[in-house]
RNA sequence: GCCUCGGUAGCUCAAUGGUAGAGCAGUUGACUCUUAAUCAAUUGGUUGUAGGUUCGAGUCCUACCCGGGGUACCA
């Protein structure tokens, strides 16, 4: 970032060269042919063929010139010849940097070494870079470069781009398959007067001509149901939550969201949409239901397999596996000192299913790395969804659990207009989270009773391209800013 | 927020408290099939910032900035 720096300095005088010689070093337009993947692809022995791209390697020797370009496809080498080229055109390739980006006119042919190449006609100077790429060999490594500075880490790193590809390619799939099914796809405010349908601090902004504060939405679920009410029976969309926490490998202040609502489901055509929907988008994304995690030096560390039919097991079960069968027959001391005997956090004011939650969350998620849906949570923990007629302590959701991280929660939407003020109360607990009128009154005109679910695409990201943190799936991470 | 590790040339990395270095990139030269090209010469630094200890600090101490990991907040 150093303006003073000298290498910058000699790519700034190159420039000054170039324009000295009557060329214009940003070219308006240069139309290639194909792309240098298609011209490996379709390659036939003196075929004329027009390429673009940005130099990556440069390699002179005498009378002869060797470079790779590279655009989003791939690479091409292309041969400059001095012959060829004439002794003006030589010297001005000659002195082009690693990073400019050129179009190239030539043959194909393959060198002696058997690699198929371009050798060059005629070329044009698109960009010049004023900056030195990163070193071609170890590539980009410092992480907060990478991250502040994406661009130069797709430019360096191949994998990196081949993440945020897929990353494309599994959102792409995500549409289809819900397209397919008849979902609608929506858009809803992100500025909300009260942000709902989730408990998490929101961020604050302003609106300057209505003089009222917005906060940006922390989930999309209410709005998506008054249009359930309003008569889309089968909705989505696909954006960004904004949430008011920390940082970590799992949490990114803005995170891109899956909800989908589906009139005259439950929670059990929810476990279908969700299985389906992720096997669909693995084979098509990655070809195959066996995702492989590996570790910097390209070992297997975990094997995900998505084969259905995924697991199935209550809450309950989970917990007196890990804690005691006579966990929920303690009292509630009794399970408080046992948590803490276990190692579990417990705050003082905790109530006596967050004691439980604990267990669940420490010891139990982070074990489910294969798919599994849990299903039968406390009621208290999900003040959005219908009671279990088989055990009304419990209601009608499922979280799917992937990678010893939730990944996709779905309930059987509460429609009882009254039954959810009573719990959105109680949930807001007196003052501190104001209550959406405007959704309890959309209720009272009577919404289908409905299935839905929620997916957090980043953490799918994750899960099916082997990346353990989420950093690796966004493609500008939420940094500090600079002094 | 707290704990912990880190920040040295454009990039990747070295350097017992004792003259800040290498590879790549760059510059100049040689070379008409190279591909991490090769060979020769060569440029490049406020060691994250500000203080302190010391005859002497990249190295030790303090504070701050930025980043990684962990942890906390996240019905």
């Amino acid at each position: 970032m150093d303006e003073t720096n000298s290498l910058i300095a000699q790519r700034r005088t190159k420039l000054a060269d170039l324009k000295e010689q009557g060329i214009n070093p940003y070219a308006n337009k240069f139309t290639p042919s194909e792309t240098c993947q298609e011209a490996l692809d379709n390659y036939a022995e003196d075929k004329e063929v027009s390429i673009a791209g940005r130099i990556m390697s440069h390699r002179v020797m005498g009378k002869s010139q060797f470079l790779h370009l590279k655009d989003q496809s791939g690479r091409i080498q292309i041969y400059g010849q001095k012959q060829a080229l004439g002794d003006d055109s030589f010297a001005t390739l000659k002195h082009l940097d690693l990073g400019d980006i050129i179009g190239a006119t030539g043959t194909l042919f393959t060198t002696r070494m058997g690699e198929k190449s371009i050798k060059v006609s005629s070329f044009v100077v698109l960009s010049k870079a004023l900056r030195p790429p990163p070193e071609k060999f170890h590539g980009l490594e410092d992480t907060e470069i990478r991250y502040r500075q994406r661009y130069l880490d797709l430019i360096a790193n191949d994998d990196v781009k081949s993440v945020f590809l897929k990353r494309s390619a599994i959102i792409k799939e995500m549409r289809s398959f819900l397209h397919d099914r008849g979902f609608v796809e929506v858009e809803t405010p992100m500025m909300q007067a009260i942000p709902g349908g989730a408990a998490a601090q929101p961020f604050v902004t302003q609106h300057n001509a209505l003089g009222c504060q917005f906060y940006m939405r922390i989930a999309l679920e209410l709005y998506l149901k008054r249009l359930l009410v309003g008569g889309i029976d089968r909705v989505f969309e696909i954006g960004r939550n904004f949430r008011n926490e920390g940082l970590s490998r799992r949490h990114n202040p803005e995170f891109t969201m899956l909800e989908a609502y589906q009139a005259f489901g439950d929670y059990e055509s929810m476990m279908e949409l969700v299985q389906s929907m992720i096997c669909h988008i693995a084979e098509k994304v990655t070809g195959t239901l066996v995702i492989e995690h590996k570790n910097d030096d390209g070992e297997v560390t975990k094997t995900i397999d998505l084969t259905p039919d995924w697991r199935r097991v209550p809450y309950k079960d989970l917990i007196r596996e890990k804690a005691g069968a006579d966990w929920f027959e303690l009292s509630p001391a009794d399970r408080r000192s046992k948590a803490l005997e276990l190692g579990a956090e417990i705050h003082d004011d905790d109530e006596d299913f967050e004691v439980s939650n604990a267990i669940f969350e420490k010891f139990i998620e982070p074990t489910l790395i294969q798919p599994t849906f849990v299903t039968h949570l406390p009621k208290e923990l999900v003040p959005l969804a219908k009671l279990s007629p088989d055990d009304p302590t419990t209601v009608e959701v499922f979280e799917c659990c992937i990678n010893g991280q939730e990944i996709a929660p779905a309930y059987t939407e509460q429609n009882d207009p009254i039954q959810q003020r009573e719990s959105l109360e109680q949930q807001a607990g007196g003052e501190q989270q104001k209550l959406d009128e405007d959704f309890l009154v959309a209720l009272e005109h009577g919404m289908p009773p409905a299935g839905g679910m929620g997916l957090g695409i980043d953490r799918l990201c994750m899960m099916l391209l082997g990346q353990e943190n989420i950093r690796d799936v966004i493609l500008f991470p939420q940094m500090k800013p600079k002094a």
